[in-house]
DNA sequence: CATGAATGAGTGTTCATTCAT
DNA sequence: TATGAATGAACACTCATTCAT
């Protein structure tokens, strides 16, 4: 019987490696030999549980959303609407350490998805379900009245993942100008216009919604 | 006398083809030969006119920049306060194929500047003004009294620089989802939000909405 | 189990292909290639056990002058004095096809060292024991009383090192002129002129000088 | 009418630049355009007047060897026998910035002489016409009865010649050790030991010793 | 399962050379 | 005559990949 090795378990061990060093060193950077160093194992033993490269990287990249959108249900257990709404974009930010290193992981993917093979292939892109969720916790919070119901969810949601990847960029270019404290200062602030008052305001609201559906 | 070529023009030139390359295939598959193809001319005559290949991506950078804060300024002359500041966000967001290719380009720096060296040399970060002018012109629009004087000026040039380079970036991610007219769309929602009248604040703005309308 | 090889060995075995390149070829001439060429191996073999060329070239130099100042010590024991002195020069000189490809070989770093980086770094002068080597030969032979204590060993040793290396030069630049024969009798010619006797030395010479014009 | 340059007078001028540079860079280090920007012309004005480098590199090297030839000649003149020699040994030895000059120059197409083409075209080995000289003046100095008739006059000019290069090499290798002084004094040891008297011969050299003992 | 020796294509770069002006 | 723009081959080196052990 051959030695045993938990292969899911370990391409997670190795992948978690692969993290750490595109989010150091970048992915134009990144070689098999410096993903080894990392992990600790020879060179080899990558292509045991890899096909090529681009497996490595697009399976990092896999695991790393299925990683984040397990977060996001864990966070959002209990919460609804609007507080939901609000932890969810607050945890897709580089507020600690691990979320950073995240994030600059994640940015090394942006360019790759964006250029490159026109169509066909874009392994890059298996990605963003943070939208859809987004949207779906707007309408919700729409539906309890928490934010103004004139304004299409799926805007809110596209202007709020703006906000996000926006922020988070900048948080890692200029991280003396975006400290994490403006960056959560920024989003409460978002997330008081979004908040609506009782009492006239609906009503206000309500009256120029016709405006809009009439555009 | 030896043919005599405008060595300023010559680069601006090749530095124009190095834009396509880069937002075609991304600054990894970026080599020397793709570069010298796109141009028409033989890979020495980089050598001649650039010290070396980040000499030539810095320096592509760089043009870039300053092409854009010239559009700018010739965009915005005339402008004032919220109609400037509206026009400032619409014309860095890639709406047509100019700045779509231009928005290309540059996302290709975003990773290479969050990542590998920390500290020291950074040629990649050379610069955004754009937060500085957007922070200005909100100032000046606050002064008008077109928005919201309550809000601290630097965080709204820094939500509205969030929202350029967030909803460029998806636009790229997800051409189908993003589109030109759904980024427009989004940016007028957001300066309506924006935009407030002195006196009963929910009066206000619904009578300046209508004022949109006409448009 | 991997195929396991012993580096030192395998480093030996190339070094000396590069020995044979560069007498060969010129250092100046000599490639990566040309000397992957000679070891039989690819080109990037040698990437696995030399840094760089200059690490190549380094070592091959550091190796040759190892192997030398060995073959030294295993031909001069058991002899002493003028004997052991005569050996050593004799055995610097180009005077088998081995010691000739070592010669090419070692001229062509001599150039190497004279040029280039003044001060600083200069990998190139590993060597010249050979210089402290002949003079302390010469002092064991003048406190036994075979040559004249009456000059400077230092100055002796010194001459001795110009016979060596010009003679060798010469034999490469003009075989027919310089052979080995030739290169051999005039530093038997020089030897004699070393020689003395006790008593009166000035008789013991001019007695002596016959003997030769009898050859 | 063409601006009328005289054509060897540049040549003559280029090619003095030529030996600045490879005596400072090495030949391998100097490219067509080092050299071009040592003598303040265009690197085009250099294919003018040469075929190609090996062109310039093969003139720089026969001019030079005329100049050294033209500079014996003229400090030998009224000099005759062993003092003609003892000049001439001197003034081949890089005893001044000049002549050091010269002798970096010329080590550096020692190795091209040795390796490379073995037959046929070996531009390099122009021509040391220096042993030629040397023996005739050792031959002109044993007639004198200056020194020793019963050695090979050719011989005894190859010692010397070997004596010169060995010591010139040396010189520049490590001009601590070898200093200029030091290379004089080590040329009138061997003049002392080269000159003879009539008569004892024997009682000559040994009355002679003791003089050099007293300094 | 794991190793690391070996490969070869592709990279940035240098440089002698050519040639229109 | 003199220039310098332009070329293209050659270079050292990097790296993903293969494979025998």
């Amino acid at each position: 019987m051959p030695k045993n090795v938990d292969h899911d378990e370990r391409r997670a061990e190795l992948l978690e490696a692969v993290w750490r060093v595109i989010a150091r060193d970048g992915l134009e950077r990144t070689t098999i030999r410096s993903l080894a160093r990392e992990t600790g194992w020879s060179a080899g033993v990558l292509a045991h549980y890899f096909a090529d490269k681009d497996d490595i990287l697009t399976q990092a990249l896999r695991l790393s959303h299925e990683r984040i959108a397990a977060r996001w249900e864990e966070k959002l257990e209990g919460l609804n609407g609007i507080e939901a709404l609000r932890e969810l974009v607050l945890d897709n930010l580089p507020l600690d350490d691990e979320r950073e290193l995240e994030t600059k992981f994640l940015t090394n993917y942006w360019s790759r998805s964006v250029t490159g093979s026109p169509a066909g292939r874009s392994p890059w892109r298996i990605g963003p379900l943070l939208v859809d969720r987004l949207v779906e916790l707007v309408g919700e919070a729409q539906e309890r009245g928490e934010i103004d119901a004139a304004e299409v969810k799926e805007d809110v949601g596209e202007r709020l993942l703006a906000l996000i990847d926006g922020l988070s960029l900048h948080a890692l270019l200029d991280p003396e100008r975006v400290t994490r404290e403006r960056q959560a200062a920024i989003v409460e602030q978002e997330f008081e216009r979004l908040r609506i008052v009782r009492g006239d305001a609906g009503a206000e609201r309500l009256g120029h919604r016709p405006h809009r559906d009439q555009e």
